[in-house]
DNA sequence: GAATAATATTCCATATTATGGAATAAAAAA
DNA sequence: TTTTTTATTCCATAATATGGAATATTATTC
């Protein structure tokens, strides 16, 4: 383990959303760390682009950072792969589409064509949430065995977000049982007042859930379609992002027709 | 300048979309790098998540990176900002809109709203691209003074991609000086045949030209429409995120008018 | 405009620690 | 099984990161 290292890292993670720009004195109090030394670090980083200067007082995150995410793993294996499917899926939807991995016991946002029902502005890359609470972490938990889901809940908990927020690990087994028959979880306001969203899971090769993809809108309609034309584009998309990871199902015929008006991409 | 620092960063630089994963003796041939220096900084970029184990026998860029991304200056400061409007023009245009910042002496593409027409996989996002060939360059370069286009060429040439790159210098400016009259750039496939955009410049407080943000399809009819309503949307668009970076037009005679059918945000 | 305070930057002696050759272990190929 | 390749661990040594102190710069106050 590296100490320079460790620091530069630790320096680079001050830096928030909120807070994107901070003072040399900010950052080595922060961290605890002297001034002359946060001052070396701040300048190797500057120097291939992981942090610039602004306004010559103040660091903050720089460019590199975002030319890097083209590198990443998830995003050369799982995102590339996803996206034409995803993108056809959201203009089929009429709604924002996002793409996410499986993060330890989060789940992490990879991908996101967002529409402008969207009432963030920031986008939803780079965030991570609860599995319990999502319907994207939800697929996922229902395709994981239940020691599993039970060692994810005790690790990360299972925290309140809003009213329908299920916090109960017993009512979250009978959600997940559910999901997996549905063959797409549901997310009824769970985490954001306000947001409905359909979730499938996505398998690699040797058959794990490595992911989830869903549809997301701020009207309970995109829940409640009996039957739900939302839900069959979805879980095509998820099923052929699947097969493109490798995953060779184990009952073919389970598997769901590719809706007509879906083009053959 | 600290060399472990250093080492870490040519490490995670070494990955690339083509090859995300690499082994130690790869990484280590390439950087030529001792096997134990490099498995010692490896080990510590595992630990934060910036790098992880594939199969444990290679490695591969971590999703600690992605999550980086939200506190970059320019996602938080300019993106997070941009997003609302331009996920409205996205619908109103139903074409792929982009946003880019000024880096260097090019342009790098920090937000998308990508349509299912986009024929590549991948995201733009993270990706740069030199500034003479795209509508989102020459609408920034038609914003900075002739000595500093000079500069740019100068420094980064003037490369060719297809039949219609602007590849002479005088050539160049003159084109500028018309997109400056009209008052938004236009991509004619200088960059990637069968990729037509409009391009408009973005300012900060200092009047200062920091970015662009782009309409972009795959048909002639994007860049050919008289008069181009997508060329006001898009004008307006790159006005009001000006607006809120703080910039205050020196002639606010003239703004262009928020189109009709374009909500208030 | 001068004085003061706060913050950033540079310097440098010292001790810490990164370094990389070599040995070992593990995995893959023959 | 043997051989080859690749990954990991070990450790003495030299290299260099460290952080206190001095200096420079910028902002604030009077």
């Amino acid at each position: 383990m590296i100490q320079s290292v460790l620091k530069a890292i630790d320096i680079m993670n001050v830096f928030t959303t909120e807070e994107p720009c901070l003072s040399l004195s900010q950052i080595s109090e922060r961290l605890a760390m002297p001034k002359s030394t946060t001052h070396n670090i701040l300048a190797t980083l500057i120097s291939r682009g992981l942090v610039e200067k602004v306004n010559d007082d103040s660091y903050a995150l720089g460019t590199a950072i975002i030319s890097l995410t083209q590198a990443v793993r998830v995003n050369a294996e799982l995102r590339d792969r996803a996206a034409p499917l995803l993108r056809e899926l959201a203009e089929i939807a009429k709604e924002s589409v996002y793409l996410t991995c499986l993060d330890g016991t989060q789940i992490l946002y990879i991908y996101a064509i967002e529409s402008s029902k969207r009432l963030m502005a920031r986008t939803a890359i780079g965030e991570r949430v609860h599995m319990h609470c999502t319907a994207n972490g939800k697929s996922i938990l229902a395709a994981l065995p239940a020691e599993q889901v039970e060692a994810i809940a005790k690790e990360a908990g299972l925290p309140t977000f809003t009213e329908t927020t299920i916090t109960n690990i017993d009512r979250l087994h009978e959600e997940l049982e559910q999901s997996h028959q549905r063959g797409y979880a549901i997310d009824n306001q769970e985490h954001e007042l306000g947001t409905f969203c359909l979730g499938a899971v996505i398998r690699n090769g040797q058959g794990k859930p490595i992911g989830g993809c869903s549809v997301s809108g701020t009207s309970a309609a995109v829940i409640e379609n009996q039957p739900n034309t939302l839900a069959e584009s979805l879980v095509y998309v998820a099923q052929e992002i699947s097969r493109r990871m490798g995953y060779v199902p184990a009952t073919p015929s389970l598997l769901v027709q590719r809706p007509e008006y879906f083009n053959n991409l």
